[in-house]
DNA sequence: TACTGGCAGTCAATTCTACCGAGTGCCAAG
DNA sequence: CTTGGCACTCGGTAGAATTGACTGCCAGTA
């Protein structure tokens, strides 16, 4: 009775059709209630024609095969990580309904303002519209080509660097010098350096002047800062919205101070962000997640790209028990929305 | 024996010594155990010699004039809002302990780097030092100096104004004309505009050209969207650290709920802020606050001023069971190291 | 007159008991 | 292989009893 021979070498990674069907009625009732579902509500809801009794036997193998699990004896089946995972696998990827479609359709043909508000006002209005917190991932350190660079004269030891791209990011940065620099001085390196660096991207190298003047000190060090731009991915910009629904789709006191206090690390945000983007999955699931403390949490990941790079990408968090099918779809929808906003804007 | 006449006429607006004494020790106790308190244990604390009884009919006494409750019969007294009020008035401004004073000096003689990052260290430091949520405000539109100004062609009918001020802000704006603007006249109006604005702060006027033609346009434009900043407040920055602490803080998940919603809302924020400071209080208890949601929470709030102007504030906002005397020394400690960080900046 | 100790009364919180019912596992029959 | 039947388990709920921390009141005392 160790091996069931049931349907000949399925048992392993694939569930035979029914069940299939009898995993996916368990998700989608527990999604529902929020309730362990026992085997007669399968017979109900599933279109099988069978009693719940085979239910049960089925349920039992598919608890020892890791997809359920029981709260306790005498309880019913809540699905697993695993569980959840299999369901996601096998969805077909869902249609957006047409209320919502028609919400962001709306939002996107009249949101305005700079690369920043509008990741801003699209990470609340994904809250709004799917009652989980949402994360927006924008624009790193801008591939956009250099529109104009400035030095701004601080004080002697201080200046300011202000980069502006053609997406209309902006970037700044202190500079110091180990030198006394004067206004011309200022001036003359915030002439050349907009020589130098106009219509080049931070990933461009450039000849910089090696003399050894105030000038051309002040030009290398600025032009060193801003390549050290591309690497460390500093600047990247995270947006959280509704981080108050936290509290009403976690439960436990302790799990929504955890999970809070790891969506104010922004680093860490963009590090998960970036983990769910590079095994190219879109949907992590419980202890999926490398963060102990998103056991109990769902986190759906689309990205933004656009002319082949990723440029950013939108997030959805919540608990586990999850409408999927639905959040995917939304998610996808966002991300595509976002894309060609930013391509629009790009080619105007 | 409607009126008691124990001591004249001071049971309007006053307590008597012994009154004030039992409502200290019952706020205090209060604050340490979250438990309502009973009068024998006030009889140990307070260094009062005298009966529980006695101190029994002085709380009903105390309970009449509205300075502490009951949640119900046969259980100890609790504070309400307004036996906080009276404590906090008359608290003697209280010292902070030589430890956290340390940490304080330590952190604000490391931290280095641009406004926006020192108003967000603050914020977090600030939360990670009392347990409390903090709330940072900062540098509206800057009353600072401009030091530059500069047009960028996005496209032809969008130009982006970077503004850069004396004490390092830089502020963006879109940009929107009605004609088609080539690169020569957009250069010509960001070189009118640097003449126009160079040294002026955003609440002076300036005389602007009344010509007709495109470059005049830009300048116009351009000079009353940065006026336009002084008014609306709008760039106005908050800094929220440690919301993760209000799970643990407040009780009750739709509080947490709601005080993570308001926290949201950053203009809602800012005003509350604003409410507090115009009136000239630093503690806001309560039913005191505007805010409905906010009813269980204290709000502190100290203002950060450099040279006579108010350029920001720290705040801090927890349950109104708080240690006030110590966080309000944190608090006010903190601004003013912040002032003085500020005016050392301004000085160099 | 102001304070005190004593005492009866109140009420939330805790514990316990009993019971219900949803749901299971097992089994023998179809 | 499926099914109906049945005994069993165990969380959840409701009600009663108990506990204990207070209070308010009062009569006695300095």
């Amino acid at each position: 009775m160790a091996q069931k021979p049931s349907t000949p070498d399925s048992s392993q990674t694939d569930l035979d059709q029914r069940k299939a069907s009898i995993l996916e009625a368990v998700v989608a009732e527990h999604v529902d209630t929020a309730q362990p579902v026992g085997s007669s509500s399968v017979t109900q809801n599933a279109k099988l024609d069978v009693s719940p009794a085979t239910v049960r036997s089925e349920m039992v193998s598919l608890e020892r095969q890791g997809y359920l699990a029981q709260p306790h004896t005498s309880a019913g089946r809540v699905p697993t990580d695993k569980g959840y995972r299999y369901f996601v696998d096998h969805l077909k990827s869902g249609k957006l309904g047409a209320a919502k479609q028609q919400q962001l359709s709306e939002f996107f043909a009249t949101v305005r303002g700079e690369v920043e508000d509008v990741l801003e006002q699209t990470s609340m209005m994904l809250s709004k519209l799917t009652n989980y917190t949402s994360v927006v991932l924008g624009g790193s350190s801008s591939t956009a080509p250099i529109v104009s660079v400035q030095l701004v004269n601080l004080d002697a030891h201080h200046q300011l660097l202000v980069t502006v791209f053609s997406d209309g990011t902006v970037l700044k940065h202190s500079v110091l010098v180990d030198f006394e620099a004067d206004h011309t001085d200022v001036a003359e390196a915030s002439k050349q350096l907009n020589a130098l660096l106009h219509g080049t991207t931070i990933s461009d190298r450039v000849q910089v002047p090696s003399r050894q003047d105030g000038v051309a000190t002040l030009v290398r060090e600025s032009v060193a800062i801003l390549h050290a731009e591309q690497p460390t991915r500093e600047g990247e910009q995270v947006f959280i919205g509704g981080s108050s629904k936290v509290a009403e789709s976690i439960d436990g006191v302790d799990n929504v101070r955890n999970v809070l206090a790891i969506l104010e690390q922004e680093l860490v945000v963009v590090s998960m962000i970036e983990e769910v983007l590079a095994e190219d999955v879109a949907v992590k699931i419980g202890s999926e997640n490398q963060l102990e403390p998103l056991a109990s949490c769902a986190v759906i990941v689309a990205p933004v790209t656009v002319e082949g790079e990723t440029i950013g990408a939108v997030g959805l968090l919540g608990p586990t028990r999850i409408k999927y099918s639905e959040l995917m779809a939304t998610t996808r929808s966002v991300s595509e929305h976002l894309t060609k906003h930013f391509e629009g804007e790009r080619d105007r």
